[in-house]
RNA sequence: CGGAGUGUAGCUCAGCCUGGUAGAGCACCGUCUUCGGGAGGCGGGGGCCGGAGGUUCAAAUCCUCUCACUCCGACCA
């Protein structure tokens, strides 16, 4: 992609509004607009950081033995009736009237309609456990919407939603959630720490919120300082014995969340105790039969019997955690992305646009590099060097390319890698070499 | 939902107190000189000052209402 061409428009100077580091970011390097109080537009930049996440989000689902399937953003408000919600979720619930007066709402969560779904298809416990999930733009009126994307009104969240004939089962598919989430934010560079939470409205007694810690974090929490130390990558779990000690290992270490912190306990930590601020990315919930007996889903079971499956929901907010990962890779520059979820893994800088010569090594690089599969954006504006060091390091690319008179003199380039500021004069062939390894 | 603010050019802001018909920097357009970390000169375009009503000979400025947005707190899968 040619810089010249690309719609980027971004921002010399912070944005009044914005207050937190991502939020000015994201709105600097372009990635989002306001559209109004916690809505935004997503251009072209954010969206593909957008996807990224969530394709990283949908591998670790499947992997995970999740089936996606897409539920609609509006709802009736008939289902939302059964369960008993409609009156209970309050106003944070934007509830619409259609042309006939039917009470509809802009779906704030999806355990209703999942629920609907599974009891007008599943009829016997030999089709369980299953667990779906669907990834799809949420509404919920916060009286306050702020940071930006951070805690917004719209938001995109993955949700998915198991069924399972008993506890065990359903611990079963927990756990698995509960490991695809360590890899999950593990992949996009984050050390999240699974921690005791409240259920909330959404009622259950197994819950954990997976937190980032970082000062903009809107929640206070505790934890063991080991968990800054523990590898989620490793933890490829699958089978039920797996799975378990996995989540026996990530949950044996203090870890609390404000409204579970028990001081005493955690005072036992001694010097072991951390205490920060921490970012929500990802909750799950067992919640048992709470919306099969009020919805009345049921399985038939061996004996013939009317069983009511056992649930649980997990989500992860998806737009939050492009605001997160900024919020944790970041410099007084710009943004760096972990090469995971970066708009382009190169940017390549052409430091003299219209001399024949950079011309030509810039267009050779990115030819070469774009054949092996790399996104690559090329500043190929006419402006001065500083200007593009600027923005390139603003938007935050990984590896940047800079190819200038001086070092093509003497036959080389320059690779320098964004997080590290480490520079290094290669020439064309073992840059390549090396990016495309 | 309580409390506090802010709305003036694409962005950051000045002007408002003390009414006299709108400014700066950056961005944008043209041009010249520049050219390895957001250069400089010259010229140019762009705003019914959030909206409505009122006071006045005259309102960005004073008054009333209203809308939007932001911040602190409460709230919050």
């Amino acid at each position: 992609m040619r810089l010249s061409d690309y719609f980027l428009p971004t921002l010399r100077e912070d944005p009044a509004e914005a207050q937190i580091v991502s939020h000015r970011l994201m709105l600097r390097a372009g990635l989002v607009r306001q559209a109004s109080a916690g809505i935004y537009s997503w251009l072209p930049l954010g969206l593909r950081v957008l996807r990224k996440v969530e394709q990283i989000v949908r591998e670790e689902q499947d992997a995970a033995g999740a089936q996606e399937l897409l539920m609609p953003t509006i709802q009736s408000a008939d289902l939302w009736q059964e369960s008993g919600r409609y009156d209970g979720y309050g106003k944070e619930m934007l509830r619409i009237i259609d042309r006939h007066d039917r009470e509809m709402l802009y779906g704030p969560t999806n355990e209703e309609l999942i629920t609907d779904i599974f009891r007008q298809t599943i009829r016997s416990y030999k089709d369980l456990s299953k667990i779906l999930y669907h990834i799809q733009w949420k509404f919920r009126d916060e009286v306050r919407p702020r940071f930006g994307v951070m805690r917004g009104r719209e938001f995109l969240m993955k949700d998915a939603y198991s069924f399972d004939l008993d506890y065990e089962s359903a611990r079963r598919s927990y756990n698995r959630m509960f490991v695809s989430y360590l890899r999950t934010f593990a992949r996009m560079g984050l050390q999240a720490i699974p921690m005791q939470a409240d259920t909330g409205p959404i009622g259950g007694d197994l819950s954990h919120e997976f937190i980032i810690l970082a000062d903009t974090g809107e929640s206070e929490v505790y934890c063991h300082k080991d968990y800054l130390t523990y590898d989620a990558l490793s933890e490829v779990a699958t089978d039920d014995s797996d799975l378990a000690s996995t989540v026996e290992k990530w949950t044996s270490l203090y870890a609390a969340t404000d409204e579970k912190h028990d001081a005493a306990q955690a005072g036992e930590l001694g010097e072991s105790l951390i205490s920060a601020r921490g970012i929500e990315v990802g909750h799950i919930f067992y919640f048992g039969t709470k919306y099969s007996k009020a919805m009345g889903a049921t399985v038939t079971g061996p004996d013939g019997d009317d069983l009511f499956p056992e649930m649980g929901s997990y989500g992860i907010g998806v737009s939050r955690l492009v605001g997160a990962i900024i919020e944790a890779y970041h410099d007084d520059d710009g943004i760096i992305w972990p090469d995971s979820v970066a708009p382009f893994s190169v940017g390549v800088i052409n430091l003299r646009t219209g001399d024949a010569d950079c011309d030509a090594a810039c267009e050779d690089i990115v030819q070469k590099l774009e054949a092996a599969g790399q996104d690559v954006l090329y500043d190929d504006r006419d402006e001065r060097a500083g200007a593009k060091f600027a923005k390139m390091d603003l938007i935050g690319l990984p590896w940047q390319v800079i190819v200038g008179p001086r070092g093509l003199k003497n036959g080389v380039i320059e690779l320098k890698r964004r997080a590290t500021g480490d520079r290094e004069e290669l020439s064309v062939e073992s840059a390549l070499s090396k990016l495309c390894a």
